[in-house]
DNA sequence: GCTTTGTTTTGTGTATACAAGAATATCCGG
DNA sequence: CCGGATATTCTTGTATACACAAAACAAAGC
């Protein structure tokens, strides 16, 4: 696209997952206006499409928030995400072909190199490769849509997790016995590994619960 | 909301939802604006709250046009809230109160006596209020609304479904199966039927299918 | 000192004006 | 009569202007 709102868009969807405009911050139409040296109009464009998927909070007459999710609404969150990657496994068991499989392997083989390295930062780029090979193994492209929308979503608040000790080895274990269900054409079992996988990344979520109200007093 | 923008986009969602707009149709905005007796503006911002909820499909300065799914689409949508709403259901059986399985009981009975009756209008809305029973046993309110999502983006093409012989009381037995299962507790089980049970409809597609290429000629 | 109310101020919601790109029609040559 | 280049029109994208509601603030009353 070459309209303003859609490079806007992304931009400050880039902002808020990495965090610079944080949960609950207000945020100013005509600021925002200044600082991309643009009018109001394609900003305005910009926070309604944010605010459609879900990022930020517009209430009339009040103005637009980055949307701050609770603890509730964020192991509902969690929870739906661990059923859309296990529906990934479980249609990527019956449908991938020989080349997906060989792709998904290698993509395996990419976290485990970077887990006897210890390069956590690395662990975690090969570790969104790993789970887009299994997207794509869905052959549902909706399906691959939704999951990474819901990513997208959690960003903001997955960076805050805290690197918890191990977690690198547990999680390539976990990989492991997702990779042996896929190829081994059991669905039902990768649907059920991927299902906890992703799920016990979520129940880290009492960290989670722990460190937002000091991200909510940075917002302030 | 007071906002002119939110009123509208009920207004021309559900003008979508009934065909009233038809998949491919052109959205014109100063058109629609004098419609509705209010300027471009809200309009616009109207379409691109629709377009993010992927109703229409807004090209760069070409306008917008009502999103057509084509049958490739819609066997991905279907598949996608068949699991959608296993989910709900595993969850279901694992969650819902007492009172919330009453609930579920009394929908299903309405369903029963709307088959006896032979009644099809009574017995889609009384459906309605059945699966909506069991989206609210699993506790879980962003599944909750998501699977709404995608039910509301079905529901113009869910229209064209021809009555199919007998599937009242197909669909009434399935929904027995769901019932007991869920108020047995074997989440599992609830799952496998209700995705069986969503999927069955959304196999229709090839009854779909047929009608796709006479509905866009009507769009034109 | 605290609450309360009136005023100011700020920022959103809508309308309108303007600019630019795409669709369409027109005109000319072949 | 037809095809292509150009001009025109039409619609969208962006900017600006205005109106109004809500929040912030100040002053007065209790």
């Amino acid at each position: 696209m070459t309209t303003h709102s859609a490079t806007l868009r992304e931009e400050i969807e880039e902002m808020i997952a990495i965090g610079e405009l944080k949960p609950g911050q207000h945020l100013d139409e005509t600021e925002l206006a200044a600082r991309f040296g643009v009018s109001r109009t394609p900003v305005r464009e910009t926070l309604i499409q944010l605010a459609s998927m879900g990022l930020v909070v517009i209430r009339p007459r009040r103005g637009a928030i980055v949307a701050e999710l609770g603890p509730q609404q964020l192991v509902e969150m969690f929870e739906v995400m661990s059923e859309l990657e296990a529906t990934c496994g479980r249609l990527a068991a019956r449908r991938m072909t020989p080349v997906e499989q060989q792709a998904l392997l290698a993509a395996h083989q990419a976290c485990q190199d970077a887990r006897d390295a210890q390069e956590p930062d690395v662990y975690y780029y090969k570790n969104e490769l790993f789970h887009e090979a299994i997207y794509a193994g869905s052959h549902n492209q909706f399906l691959i849509e939704q999951t990474r929308n819901l990513y997208r979503r959690l960003r903001p608040y997955r960076r805050l997790q805290l690197r918890v000790r191990d977690r690198l080895s547990t999680s390539y274990h976990e990989h492991d016995g997702v990779v042996q269900a896929i190829v081994g054409g059991d669905g039902e079992l990768a649907a059920r590994l991927l299902r906890e996988h992703v799920m016990i990344q979520g129940q880290r979520f009492s960290d989670l619960m722990a460190s937002l109200p000091q991200l909510q007093r940075d917002a302030a």
